[in-house]
DNA sequence: CTGAATCCAGATGGATACTG
DNA sequence: CAGTATCCATCTGGATTCAG
């Protein structure tokens, strides 16, 4: 009962699951590609978020040394022993649709 | 990716996952019993998560013909449907507190 | 391009009191 | 017991602008 707050505060926020099935996809990925990954988040929103899960251990961030500055997001290991639960309620999440209505 | 929003959508709420978690454990639980479970609701917040989960047809409602009346909650079938990601969640969380400290 | 800063409306949620 | 109603502080998050 404790372990499950526990997930959760790290995984609160209205975006957080989805940054990380954004990047669970696609291995690596820059702050632009995410932007566009999650439907109406906002550069605000995206960079607190990340902020937060990289302080939490689940996302690494690498500055690219190019001109104009890229920046590089994945997760970490410990991110990755998240994917399970990612994949089962992205597919839970098309079973729900389903279920619902014909949304 | 649209998916995953579509599962958080049902799931939003700071105490969603947590109530679906004590009703996982018992079957079934009444509202002054899942108040004692979630840690820091109250009956207010209880209230309203409750019907949105049942608005969703991930939870049961049921009144018992008791004096005082007593009200029973419980998992539909559709809502079993997320104990094998509530129990993911839940072991996740016990390694990530682990790992973050020895909190 | 990748953010940080500011401004501000609306949602969230706690405390308390009240009802059937 | 199981909520509902009200009041009110705080948090969330969008829009926009600015900076390295």
């Amino acid at each position: 009962m404790r372990a499950i707050q526990d997930a959760m505060d790290v995984l609160n926020g209205k975006w957080k699951i989805s940054i990380i099935s954004s990047l669970c996809c696609y291995n690596t990925r820059r702050f632009s590609d995410i932007l566009n990954d999650v439907e109406g988040i906002s550069n605000r929103m995206l960079s607190k978020e990340l902020k937060e899960l990289e302080i939490n251990k689940l996302v690494k961030r690498t500055v690219l040394d190019t001109q104009p500055i890229a920046v590089q997001y994945e997760l970490t290991e410990h991110g990755n022993t998240l994917k399970t639960i990612i994949f089962n309620l992205t597919d839970w999440g098309i079973e729900h649709r389903k279920k619902i209505v014909g949304k």
